[in-house]
DNA sequence: AAACGTAAAATTGTCGACAATCTTAGCCTT
DNA sequence: AAGGCTAAGATTGTCGACAATTTTACGTTT
């Protein structure tokens, strides 16, 4: 059980087509419906959505905002196709923003967040044991973990960098390159080791373990990557 | 002289309209025609700038994902409107990210960049002294040795995030508050001590110098916002 | 006089049509 | 047969019109 979208970070009741269209693209591009390097087609589009290509040029000029999508004038907009030099570069960002998140969050997370951190991580630990469960924690459970820390950070552009901006290019090549599947256990445990260090209130351990445990997953995805391409 | 209108990610020859609008409404944003909290009329706008409401209204949407206004549905957009506190974040977040950039400009800026740059803190030193180029140190002449370094890091999604995220923001307040104003000789004193270490190759060093810097800006901001408010 | 409800005005959301540009297919030239 | 030119087709860019919602103004009621 996930505890939040990544992708809710303002829920109003009533929303606009753009609005629910941006979120549907958003989740194919994720989910590779929609693959990286392709031609985003308005027509088409339109046809699938049900929808005119008013609201649908809106929602793709969201997606360029968030770095989604790539427009060129007169030719049309393609889903972005990161080389893994830019994919590495994104995890070295994580790194810095995500070892400070770390830190705030042993600052600023409350008792009961870190409880149902812990929580959330046993619930991994249940569904990596199930073989079942292992796909679903490659896939979203792991950046599940790493989206609680940012929130507890407390700092809102930080939450909004990495939380809107980064998670999405890292779950989007997670599920197409079924990356960091070698090492579900692994992480876990490292998960766990945090969440230790945020519980004793301790920012500086925080910090540094999280930067080697993103540090770790940038190596194996390198090796990975650089060796078979 | 600047070097780079900031905003100038990617330029192509032809632009459609709804790019060149953003671009215009991003201007208007930062230099505080349209302030800060201001309702965005989407008529005005498009008498105002002779175009009709499809491509504003892409434009707009652009700006969201930029983060730069925010949207309700049916409601209209308006301009974000920072508290000190978010203020500051971006400072704390920009210590992180900026630290970082200065780490890997000093392993990755040519020779030729570095000299470059030393030309142009001469420049802002010349400016200083003629008391009329001061405002202009303190509005973008700052921001353009920041951005130099951030290019200079070679780390595309890092240059993203700062240039294109960040900086509009830092811009835009800084229009308006006239912040950092008090200190643009002890600014330029630390610039030439970070491109020193940058220049001497020490990385370790050249992150620690640019934090600081940083974190001196912060607190110049904290105590000016904070105590007359 | 204040508060509520209603109607008018204005603004936002959506759509279809037309213009401008790019892409593709076919033909001609060499 | 390969390459380039031309015209047809498809796609993107822009516009004005209409529908839906919100905001404003006004009159009524207590």
């Amino acid at each position: 059980m996930t505890s939040q979208p990544l992708y809710a970070i303002g829920n109003t009741e009533t929303s606009t087509l753009a609005d629910r269209v941006c979120q549907q693209i958003i989740t194919a591009i994720v989910k590779g419906e929609i693959k990286a390097g392709e031609k985003i087609s308005e027509p088409e589009l339109a046809r699938t959505y049900g929808i005119s290509r008013g609201p649908l040029r809106e929602a793709i000029r969201r997606l360029e905002g968030l770095r989604l999508v790539e427009s060129r004038p007169n030719v049309g907009a393609r889903v972005v196709q990161l080389s893994v030099k830019e994919l590495l570069e994104i995890y070295r960002v994580r790194e810095a923003l995500e070892g400070m998140a770390c830190r705030l969050a042993a600052i600023n997370m409350s008792d009961d967040e870190i409880k149902a951190l812990r929580t959330l991580l046993d619930q991994h630990q249940a569904g990596i044991e199930q073989q079942e469960g292992q796909a679903y924690f490659q896939k979203e459970g792991d950046l599940d973990f790493h989206y609680r820390i940012v929130m507890g950070s407390g700092n809102s552009k930080l939450q909004e960098l990495l939380a809107a901006d980064l998670y999405h290019l890292v779950r989007m090549y997670r599920y197409q390159f079924s990356l960091s599947s070698s090492r579900p256990t692994m992480a876990l445990r490292e998960h766990h080791q945090i969440l230790d260090a945020i519980e004793s209130r301790d920012e500086e351990l925080a910090e540094l373990l999280m930067r080697r445990h993103i540090s770790a997953s940038r190596r194996n995805i390198e090796s990975k990557l650089t060796q078979d391409n």
